[in-house]
DNA sequence: TGTACATCAGTGAACGCGCGTTCACTGATGTAC
DNA sequence: TGTACATCAGTGAACGCGCGTTCACTGATGTAC
């Protein structure tokens, strides 16, 4: 911050540089938001159910004064939500990211499941909040939860229609796998969080039974014949 | 009760009659625990995620004034302990009702679906505080009905290979085959306990996905080759 | 069996505290001219 | 560009309320003799 303030007065005159230009109200609106958003899942993050948050709490945790929540959400429930959607999207750019990057074609789950691992070590909050508010809680944050999952699970057939894989599978079939390996994927991203530091040992088993998890599904999907 | 009492007043003396014998104080204790436990799981059949209930609230549903709270546990997650308990010994009900009756040969998986989903029903608030509170909330609780869990994959295991069923899977297989099922199965449980009342088609459709589901990994544990 | 005393589950009052929500406000940002 | 006014994100104080926990108590149940 003071760096950018020195170099900007020692710098010749350049009139048209736009300068830091001070941000706008509503870019600081929308920071604001963002670190209520941020406090609630830090509050989270040390090992608290959504639920269970004061109001309170969240500001003093974004560093606002409380009456000013109000600015930005009706209450809690819809801080929740918007939660929800934010962690929808990082559950969408993991597929994005795999779509781009591709995934080697040896030893193909083993991969998966290593670039998973980190990707959700990378984003702990958003998936401790799935993982944890997708059981239980309430009810229009489950749900919307839910709901999530499913159109991540949809756009994970058309990846692997996309990619040709299982191409004897009817898409009902294929929609049916895809809900198995996502439950299957944030039930493994629990187990990943929970994870002791510094356990070598722990973390190769946890990889291994995942993989051979997936191993086992996609057997099975390899020699599903579809009832006639 | 009334109905006890005067049927008590007009028998002939039989001296030894146990009479209703009021109970022991340990047994009114015993109740009013019991009643603690029951006042929690009926908050949160309402809704409600065990992270958020406060103990006059739960003295409340249970019809004690909040200090006699003390008698029984020391806080809330003493009380969450128990019920995590209490809850994995329905699970464990569950294996031991399908090992004394069986399941039919034919069509067994989707006969053990519908018997899992009546059973769910019929002890919804265990498998709701299970389902709620195995991914996030307070980490003790968490941990516990992973625990939970896992007795209940091993238990699975054993009883598979008392009946002969996939001898051909080594132990460490057949126990993540196993862990795959239970999560399916919790999974599903969350489903069946959001299933709209009066929906037979949606009734339908997760009955069927459910069994596709299992079908599929089974077909996998099928086709399974321990690598060499 | 009867009596005197001990135990202890549940009571009711009290405490200080953090809660959600409201309100009038302030002062920087935005807009019209 | 400069000025006068409007907007509105964030403030700080205030409110009534339910919270967790403590305490001395009461009276039924249990025990010793």
């Amino acid at each position: 911050m003071s760096r950018l303030q020195v170099r900007r007065s020692t710098a010749k005159a350049r009139p048209p540089d736009p300068v830091p230009a001070a941000p706008s109200r509503e870019a600081r609106k929308l920071l604001t938001r963002g670190q209520l958003m941020a406090g609630a899942l830090d509050l989270m993050g040390a090992g608290r159910g959504f639920s269970s948050l004061s109001l309170r709490e969240v500001t003093r945790a974004a560093g606002v004064v409380p009456a000013s929540f109000y600015r930005h959400f009706r209450d809690l429930d819809e801080l929740g939500l918007a939660l929800v959607e934010q962690s929808g999207a990082t559950l969408r750019h993991l597929l994005r990211d795999v779509r781009r990057d591709g995934v080697p074609l040896t030893d193909m789950l083993r991969q998966s499941v290593l670039i998973y691992k980190q990707y959700v070590e990378s984003h702990r909050l958003h998936f401790l909040f799935i993982a944890g508010e997708r059981g239980g809680g309430s009810p229009v944050i489950r749900t919307a939860i839910r709901a999530e999952e499913s159109h991540f699970a949809a756009e994970m057939v058309q990846d692997m229609r996309a990619l040709g894989l299982l191409p004897g599978l009817s898409s009902e079939t294929l929609r049916m796998l895809c809900g198995l390996v996502v439950t299957t994927m944030i039930n493994a991203a629990t187990d990943i969080l929970d994870l002791p530091a510094k356990s070598p040992r722990a973390e190769r088993e946890l990889v291994d039974n995942f993989v051979r998890q997936l191993r086992l599904i996609f057997l099975g999907a390899g020699a599903w014949r579809e009832k006639v």
